[in-house]
Order: C-alpha cells, then structure tokens, then sequence
DNA sequence: CTTGACACTAGACTATACTCCAAGGTTTAT
DNA sequence: ATAAACCTTGGAGTATAGTCTAGTGTCAAG
C-alpha cells in the first residue's frame, strides 16, 4: 500500500499528476485510509508507466483510457469490439513506427554526413537529410 | 508558387495552423504576391509533413523548430553543437521506438489471446500483455 | 504535544497547439 | 460587373494536460 507521495516518487509523476489522472479515470486507489488518503497497490507503478509511455508515442489521455479499460472477458460479444479497437490502435502504432524510424535515419544522416570528418557535408539540414533518405543504407 | 489554401490542401493542415506555425517560426512562405498573399514553395508541402510526422512521434513545435533550424555549415564551430544536439535527438528517439515497440507488444499479444479461437485468453488485460512481454515471441 | 512533512478538496492558473471570428481586400468564374 | 471563393490581420476562444494555491486535516519524530 502506498500513499500517494511515494507513488509519485516511485513512477516519477507529480502527486498533482496522479489525482488528475484519477479525475480522468486512468487509476484508481484500491483503498482510502481513515483519513482519506488514497492507498495504492504496487502494480500502479506499472499503470503509471504505461501511461507515461504510451503518452510519450503520442496517444492522449482519452486513448489511453481506453486502452485501461480494455478488458477481454471471453465468452463476450464484446470481444470482437476489442480486436477492432486494438486492431485499429496496432495500425496507428505502425505509422507512428514508421515515421520515427525515418526521422531517426535523418538524424542519423545528419548526424554522419557533417561531423564525422572527411565525407562532405552533403546532407546540411534535417529536410535535405529526409530527403535523401532512400540513398541511404 | 502555391497560394495558402494549396499548400494546406496538400499537406492537409488548415490555413490556420500554417499561419500559426509561420507565427512560431517553423515555416515561411519565400514569397508574398502583390496583394500580400503568402506564396510557397512546392518542397514547403515535404516541410508541413516533417513537422506533423515529428509532432507525431512526440516532439513539440519548439523542438521541431530547433531540428528545422539545423544547418550544418561545414567550416563552423557550430558543427559540434549541432552533433551534439542531433545525437541527444537520437537517445530520444531511440526511447521512443523502444516504448513503441513495447506497446505494440502488447497490443499483438491483447489481440491474439483473446480473440483469435483456441487459446486462452491469459492475456485480459493491456497491462498483462505488457507485464507478460518477455514470454511472447 | 507540538512542529514539520505529508494528505485532502476546490478552484484558479499556465503552456501548448490550435481554431474561430470579425472586418476588410483580392481573384475568379459566370 | 458582381457574387463566390479566396486572401489579409488581429484577437478571442477551445482542448489537453497539467500545475499551483488556499485553507484545512493527519501523522510521525523529538
């Protein structure tokens, strides 16, 4: 059971982060103490994290919520709903990885093509570098 | 020479967020007709789609902003700053593959318990999946 | 038994990234 | 030649995601 401060030190969030994050319905305390402090269960550490991760590739909180709230209860209609919206959420996954991938092999590019020494620096801005992309490796 | 609402139509933003990102910095048209119209160029439309595939992937406009301005002019001191700069970008974008790709995990592992007809469906939940990471493929 | 660190709520404030509106000028198609 | 469709600026408004403040209550250590 951890209080509110100690997760915020655990997942390295403000404990002002976490109760908007409560408002916003992306996690819940499993207990309240006498006083009414929220109590939380050690696998909210792993709950926080995959927000922030998931947050970081550029879903919202809304997205995110519903990812949470997936929750394949076999035997359910339900489940067909589910692969969709999963399904849906994978394509997006994809062009975000495909999109990084390339902005990365600019950087690289740019990176190599100016600094590293005797090469010329063809390659003099990111637009350029992108560009240029499918001569390189 | 494209006016605003063809460089818009083609890189699908509103006119609106191009004169907003004109505003900020990020993009600016060469030239302006007679009457004050903005007139782009056409590799302005590849410009408009570096800035929303970065926006994509997490970066914010001041960053995109800072990787536009890149120039690496050979000759310059300037070009151990910008090595500097593009290799911290590069950390970056490692960690967001990495998280990407974590997620993506998951994602394939919610799908595939749950709906795909024999196997059990072990996997219910999002952070399952992604607790269950190291055992899938 | 009180002081300091932590907790509570409600609500105001901020930054980022747009998005819309008003009031006007320009271009184009009929 | 006039209406529709486009452009201009400036400024207000919105959504998202926090962040901070005020006023109050709780708990652990000295």
């Amino acid at each position: 059971m951890l209080k509110i401060g100690e997760l915020a030190g655990q997942a390295r969030v403000s404990r002002d982060t976490l109760r908007f994050y409560e408002k916003h319905g992306l996690i819940t305390p499993n207990h309240r103490s006498d006083a009414g402090y929220r109590l939380y269960s050690d696998s909210d550490i792993q709950r926080v994290g995959f927000i922030l991760s998931a947050k970081a590739v550029g879903f919202t909180l809304s997205e995110i919520h519903q990812l949470l709230e997936l929750e394949v209860t076999k035997d359910q209609k339900s489940c067909e709903d589910v692969k969709q919206f999963v399904d849906a959420k994978i394509t997006v996954v994809n062009q975000r990885l495909a999109e990084i991938s390339r902005i990365k092999k600019s950087l690289q590019t740019l990176s190599n093509a100016c600094c590293g020494g005797d090469e010329p620096a063809t390659h003099c801005t990111i637009l350029e570098a992108l560009g240029d992309q499918t001569r390189q490796d």
